[in-house]
DNA sequence: ATCTATAGTACCAATATTGGACCAATTATT
DNA sequence: AATAATTGGTCCAATATTGGTACTATAGAT
């Protein structure tokens, strides 16, 4: 009992705030669901940097006019997507590393890399497609296919084009997390240095021959037949390394 | 008269609003058909993210000017459209899921889906690793190796255990892109459903029999055989996905 | 007259939040 | 080295909020 002798305790009681008004809360929309939304996108948008530490619990519970309950609640759940760590007597503490950008992975990236992990990727897709795509992605496929087709000599044309068809191809595979990687690999495409060397690559008869493997692969896959769109995608892209050391 | 509605109070009676004008309401042709057809907008235009929580019936009802009544029958034909779903002292929660974001790519992936994937990328890493992997990376390879090793039947140690291990392997590969490529694997792999059948998964038999294709992996690598490295590497996720299908 | 949609009210059970206290680990101060 | 302050971890009871349900009443359409 009655260690309610507040003269000694040095807590006289842990509670604090209260009383004070929300005033300039987050406009979210409250509750550890929104909580957690905000803090989530403050340590994704970098504005906490990797393993600095937030403010107390005592302080966020005050700061967001919430419980420090509901604070609780709510780094539970950055705890759970692994974007904070908590240490008894520490703190909470940012625990997602800001990835590399894809500029800079893509500075990292030499254009033989990139090919060398397309080479991976693409004829996994085209396998997936073979056995997954449907209607409608054949058709999205046929689309870009005819497009890109109709470029004789513009590189920037071919280049959207070539983009729209690949892409095309991933979605077919109906693997999200492969059609994911693909885009990424995409960004990082558009950004390596190969750019700078498109022109010199990308003749008038290159672009014809790509063209023809692009068709021949749209037709192995929508004949469902998995051998030769394997081929024909490894084919394409192993013609694409060699053009670009060719040319070194 | 003014704010009529301090809405904090404890409300005595269910009862509210009422003589409230619809004032500023939506501009739907009214009656629950009206209301359905403006969240399912919302929802639809992506106003409400994956999960979130829409306002509440009673704040609903007085949003739109409506009776809860009216409100409840327009997010019962929502639900029926499986574009939300309700659970009784929580809320109303968006089951829509609009473009693929990088946050929730790793809840549309099924685990079978995310070993399709390392089994393309993963082989590759094998291949350049052995071509490439320098002194200090097979270093830390081994150093991983025997960490997880040494785990018995622990299931969150052998969890980051193999996957230090992994990462060491996607290092060694010298790749920058699939290095790149391969956290974000790893991210996804860390959210999947994997982790709650983890597990029943591993168990220590099973531990066991992963750790000893890690050392054939290791030895394959360090001795620069580049065919048993590939084959190791192969054989140790088919296995793994055999033990996943193998629990269905 | 009958049916249908909506409004309004009241209460329920499930869940969320609050406010408080104390603990153990850590850090800062003396 | 000892002490004080701070921090996250845990438990608790009271209160607030939320969707679920059961009614009644009213207006409009058939």
């Amino acid at each position: 009992m009655s260690d309610t002798h507040p003269l000694k305790r040095t807590e006289l009681t842990e509670t604090s705030n209260a009383s004070v008004k929300p005033s300039i809360v987050a406009t979210n929309g409250g509750g550890a669901a929104g909580i957690t939304a905000q803090l989530r996108r403050e340590i994704l948008d970098g504005d906490y940097g990797y393993s600095e530490r937030l403010p107390a619990e005592r302080a966020l519970a005050l700061q967001f006019g919430a419980s420090r309950g509901t604070v609780r609640e709510a780094l539970r759940r950055l705890e759970e997507m692994n974007l904070v760590s908590r240490r008894v007597g520490s703190g909470t503490f940012v625990r997602y590393r800001g990835h590399a950008d894809h500029e800079d992975i893509a500075q990292l990236t030499s254009p033989l890399e990139l090919i060398d992990v397309r080479l991976v990727v693409e004829p996994q897709m085209a396998r997936l497609a073979v056995m997954n795509a449907n209607a409608q992605d054949l058709q999205r496929m046929l689309e870009a296919l005819t497009v890109v087709e109709r470029v004789q000599d513009n590189v920037e044309d071919f280049s959207r084009g070539d983009e729209t068809f690949h892409l095309a191809l991933a979605e077919s595979s109906r693997n999200p997390l492969l059609l994911w990687l693909y885009r990424h690999i995409n960004e990082v495409r558009r950004h390596t240095q190969w750019n700078a060397r498109k022109d010199k690559i990308l003749t008038a008869t290159r672009i014809a021959e790509y063209n023809q493997q692009h068709r021949e692969l749209y037709t192995a896959i929508a004949s469902r037949d998995i051998e030769h769109a394997v081929r024909a995608i490894t084919g394409h892209l192993e013609k694409a390394r060699g053009d670009l050391m060719g040319i070194e």
